[in-house]
RNA sequence: GCGCCUCUAGCUCAAUGGCAGAGCAGCGGGCUUUUAACCCGUUGGUUCAGGGUUCGACCCCCUGGGGGCGCACCA
């Protein structure tokens, strides 16, 4: 840690400068800005030059800092530069000033004040004085008056500096403000001849020294590696980055508000499943320590929520994160948002209905539009999605009629004929999932559902009730990938035992994936489930799809990664 | 796990076997209506790491690391 920076007097308490004059002065005016006295707007609270406190010590000129650590740097340079700003704040500090205070008091965001004055003339001058706060995101200095841009949350919007209104004091503390500083500002809402809508500052108050220099204020960061580690940085600066996830929530918030609108109750079911069950997956293993047991993170949340079916509270979701420990891809992050819904008296065609109305005021709700543009395909949300099923879909695709009902070797022809290899344990529905999965799949452009997924793939689905080889099931997909899965659920005791049995003993056979005997959640269903219509929509996916990006990465805030060697560079 | 691609200044990118460069950011100077401001000057490099070939390596080869994409895995 040779370069490493150790702000000093800053882990010790009491600090050295808190017995100083200078820092009671600080104090006060802290309390002046504290919630618990009159909040008056504005007022002049914000001294002009409170900065540096008045004093007038000034940085050094000549391109060098020192280094708390006493290491001299010169020129540029990540270090060169942190320990540039570094020396700044020290300055600060010992004029009696405050690099990071406590609050600032906000009149309004950006966006408030944009929609306010949206048609303002060039030009003009108003009396309409603000407190807002931002990140500095570019400057521009022509000697006497200087331009900053900051954003907020909301929006972007200029500062007007002018040496003769801010003060000298003033004017030399703004103009030593680096791009990536937090500030709070006061002042008049104008127009410059041009027409850009402009604060004219009369007050400005650091609130927070970035001492790590932003990325290119015009290209941005786009490593991205970098972005992913750092998203942070990410955000600051890339506009989609933040678009992103604006979308996601969008999207969440609209999942909730649909389903409040639909009688669902929202519920939160454990992470630490004693038997990972509910879907095909490897999961996590973790141990509780004073209970000395293995433990899973979940893989889906179906069987807690048709646990609370059978409890009888008719209509239930979560929303929550599950956990699968298999590849990484840009369609796969180990953990994931998952949405489930269970209502009881529906069956499968309920459930895709929902699905539709979900996916489509989400759309709605987060871009303004039921339209997409997918492969260069216009799709609108809004018309109705296919239904398709799976031995249909398949069997086109090969030219070849097939149906679970087939003989297994049979089946393993002719999937051998097309290209799909077939392992020695499978069994005539998983021969056709395949199938489809190898013909099919990647060629799904507009939302479609496949429908009618063969018994031995789906554990936890009721048989159809016009074809016994078959499950009211579908999977819904768009653009290649599968977004939902749902189904008439099962809620005869006795058939779940045996097809729970199927899969123990596929699992003990060597298919990791495959589910266990979940003997509570067969107790559950003695007590009796009513006929019941089961939904999961892969959140993250969706996001996908609205947002128009190919990688989960980019709806995922902190994908998961290796971890990073972090060096003195870093 | 396998294959292909990639890693150069804080950021974005050049340099294809012959002196490691530019723009932005930074630093110094100028400019009172700019807006990716502009003008003049200027600092900054373990070219991911280690090894090899060569008179000479960012460049070619080997090993390792990070990342991306594809495949595999993944109802």
């Amino acid at each position: 840690m040779s370069h490493g920076f150790r702000l000093s007097g800053h882990r010790n308490c009491p600090t050295p400068t808190a017995q100083s004059p200078e820092n009671r002065q600080i104090r006060a005016s802290d309390a002046n800005n504290s919630k618990e006295l009159p909040s008056e707007t504005n007022g002049g609270r914000y001294d002009a030059v409170s900065m540096i406190g008045g004093n007038e010590e000034s940085l050094p000129t000549d391109g060098t800092a020192t280094a708390p650590d006493g290491e001299q740097h010169t020129g540029s340079g990540l270090q060169a530069e942190r320990a540039r700003r570094s020396a700044q704040i020290d300055d600060i500090r010992a004029a009696g000033g405050e690099p990071y205070p406590y609050r600032f008091d906000r009149s309004d965001s950006l966006s408030e004040i944009r929609s306010r004055h949206s048609d303002l003339k060039a030009g003009s001058d108003t009396d309409d004085r603000v407190s807002v706060a931002g990140r500095v995101m570019l400057a521009r200095d022509s000697g006497k008056l200087i331009f900053l841009n900051i954003r907020d949350r909301s929006d972007e919007i200029q500062l007007f500096v002018s040496k003769a209104v801010i003060g000298d004091d003033g004017f030399a503390n703004v103009k030593s403000l680096d791009l990536g500083d937090w500030v709070g500002v006061t002042g008049n809402i104008m127009t410059t001849r041009k027409g850009e809508l402009s604060v004219r500052v009369t007050e400005c108050q650091l609130l927070s020294k970035a001492v790590r220099p932003l990325p290119d204020k015009w290209h941005g960061l786009s490593d991205v590696d970098t972005r992913f580690r750092q998203r942070y940085a990410d955000l600051i600066v890339n506009d989609d980055a933040r678009r992103h996830f604006e979308i996601r929530h969008a999207i969440i918030s609209s999942f909730r508000q649909t389903l409040a609108g639909e009688g669902f109750i929202e519920v939160e079911t454990p992470v630490l499943h004693v038997e990972a069950g509910g879907a095909h997956a490897r999961p996590f293993v973790t141990h509780h320590n004073t209970l000395d047991m293995q433990l899973y993170l979940r893989i889906a949340l179906e069987l807690h929520l048709k646990r609370l079916i059978v409890g009888g509270m008719e209509r239930v979701f979560e929303i929550g994160r599950i956990f699968r420990n298999e590849g990484i891809s840009t369609r796969h992050n180990p953990e994931f948002t998952m949405m489930e819904l269970y209502q009881a008296f529906a069956d499968w065609t309920d459930v895709m209905d929902i699905t539709e109305r979900l996916i489509t005021n989400a759309a709605r709700d987060a871009i303004g539009s039921t339209m997409l543009s997918i492969r260069d395909e216009n799709v609108d949300l809004a018309d109705p999605w296919p239904r398709i099923q799976m031995i249909d879909a398949a069997s086109e695709a090969i030219g070849t009629e097939i149906h679970p009902s087939m003989p297994r070797d049979a089946l393993t022809d002719i999937a051998t004929k097309n290209d799909v290899r077939v392992a020695p344990q499978w069994l005539p529905g998983k021969i056709i999932e395949a199938i489809f999965e190898a013909h099919c799949e990647a060629d799904i452009v507009r939302p479609t559902f496949i429908t009618g997924h063969p018994v031995d793939i789906s554990p936890l689905s009721r048989v159809h009730r016009n074809d016994p080889c078959l499950t009211e099931r579908f999977e819904l997909f768009v653009d290649g990938r599968e977004l939902a899965n749902g189904y008439s659920e099962l809620n005869d005791p006795v058939e779940q035992r045996a097809r729970f049995e199927d899969e123990q003993s596929a699992k003990e056979a060597g298919d990791l994936e495959r589910g266990t005997v979940d003997e509570d959640y067969l107790r559950a269903l003695e007590y009796g489930m009513p006929p019941t219509g089961g939904l999961g929509i892969g959140m993250d996916r969706v996001a996908m799809l609205i947002a128009g990006v190919d990688s989960i990465r980019e709806v995922v805030l902190f994908p998961t990664l290796r971890p990073e060697v972090m060096t003195d560079e870093s």
